[in-house]
DNA sequence: TACAATTTTGTAATCAATACAATTTACAAC
DNA sequence: GTTGTAAATTGTATTGATTACAAAATTGTA
C-alpha cells in the first residue's frame, strides 16, 4: 500500500504553517497521517528509531509540541495521563479501552453538547471521550466471567 | 454556613454502598460534596492534614479509588495529567482554564453526542470536556497583550 | 485478652513529561 | 570552501503524580 501523502506534500504543509521541514518533522507528521492508531510518544518513538537510529525522545516530545500549536494535530488525554496523538484533528470523538488501551474514532452528532456554564469563558478546545471495553476486550472478559 | 450533609448521612451514603465509613472516607467524601472546586489529591490531602494530623496521603488514594469504584464520585482528566476528582458523579461537562487550572460545570444539552463508531463497543463512561481560559485569566491576558 | 481482618501509614519505585546544557546540523555571507 | 550564527537535535538530570508494597495501627469479635 502506498502512502497517502508524499513527503513532498507534508513538508508543505509543515511549511504553510511556518514549520521548517525537518526530516524528523516530515516522518513525525507522516506517521501520524498514515498510522491512524492514536499512538503515545514512544510508539512513534520506536516507531521511527528504525528509519533514524540517532533519533532522541526530546524530539519527538519537541515536534509533537510544535505540531500540536499550529492545530495540524491533536492531543488526546487518557485515564493514565499517558497523551496521545491525532493527525486528524478535526472534531470527533474518542473512545478509549481501559483493557488494552486502544483508541477508537468516533462520529458527533451534535454541533455542539452544551448548553449553560460557559458564560464569560474563552474556550478554545471541545473533546468527547468515551470508555469502556473493545470488541475483542469485552468478548475476553465474557468468556472469562463464564468461568468463574 | 452550615455543612450541606451531616457526618452520620455520607456515613450512611457510604454503609449504603458497602464501603465501611471510616473516618477518613467520611472526611474525603464530606470534603467533595462540601468544596465543588474538583480538587486534585493533594488539595484534599492539605485539607484534611489539618483535622488528621497523622493522615497519609495513600490513604487518600485508596479512599478516592473506592469511591469511585463505586460511582459515588467522578474522576476528571487534566491536560497536565494530574487527577481532579468530583463529588457530584451526575451527567455533566467540564471546563478547565489553562492558565489557572480552574474547573467549571458546564451543563449537557444533548442526550447523547455520538452518532457511528460504536458499534460492538461496550461504552461505561462519557465525558465532555473543555478547555480556555477563565473570565479573570482571559481578562488578564488582554490586559498583557495591549501592552505589547 | 487474644486473634484475625481491615485500615492506615511510610517509603521506594515507576514512568511520562519537562528542563536544560551540549552537540550537531543547516545555511547564508564572505 | 571556510567561517559564523541560528536552529535543530541529542543526552542527561529532574520533576511530579501515581502505584506498589510491607510495616504498623486500628477495629471488631470470640
Ligand atoms: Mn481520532
Ligand atoms: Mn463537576
Ligand atoms: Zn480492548
Ligand atoms: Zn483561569
Amino acid at each position: 500500500m502506498q502512502p497517502a501523502i508524499t513527503t513532498g506534500e507534508t513538508g508543505d504543509r509543515l511549511r504553510a504553517k511556518g514549520i521548517k521541514p525537518s526530516v524528523i518533522r516530515i516522518k513525525v507528521l507522516q506517521y501520524l497521517l498514515e498510522n491512524r492508531v492514536h499512538p503515545a510518544v514512544d510508539t512513534i518513538y520506536r516507531a521511527l528509531l528504525k528509519e533514524i537510529p540517532t533519533l532522541s525522545k526530546t524530539s519527538i516530545y519537541n515536534t509533537l509540541k510544535a505540531l500540536n500549536s499550529k492545530g495540524m494535530i491533536m492531543e488526546i488525554m487518557t485515564p493514565g495521563g499517558e497523551i496521545r496523538y491525532d493527525g486528524y484533528p478535526a472534531r470527533h470523538a474518542h473512545f478509549m479501552c481501559l483493557k488494552c488501551g486502544a483508541i477508537k474514532d468516533v462520529s458527533l452528532s451534535c454541533a455542539t453538547c452544551l448548553t449553560h456554564g460557559t458564560e464569560g469563558l474563552k474556550v478554545t478546545e471541545e473533546a468527547v471521550y468515551l470508555k469502556g471495553y473493545c470488541k475483542k476486550c469485552s468478548e475476553k472478559l465474557k468468556i472469562s466471567n463464564r468461568k468463574s
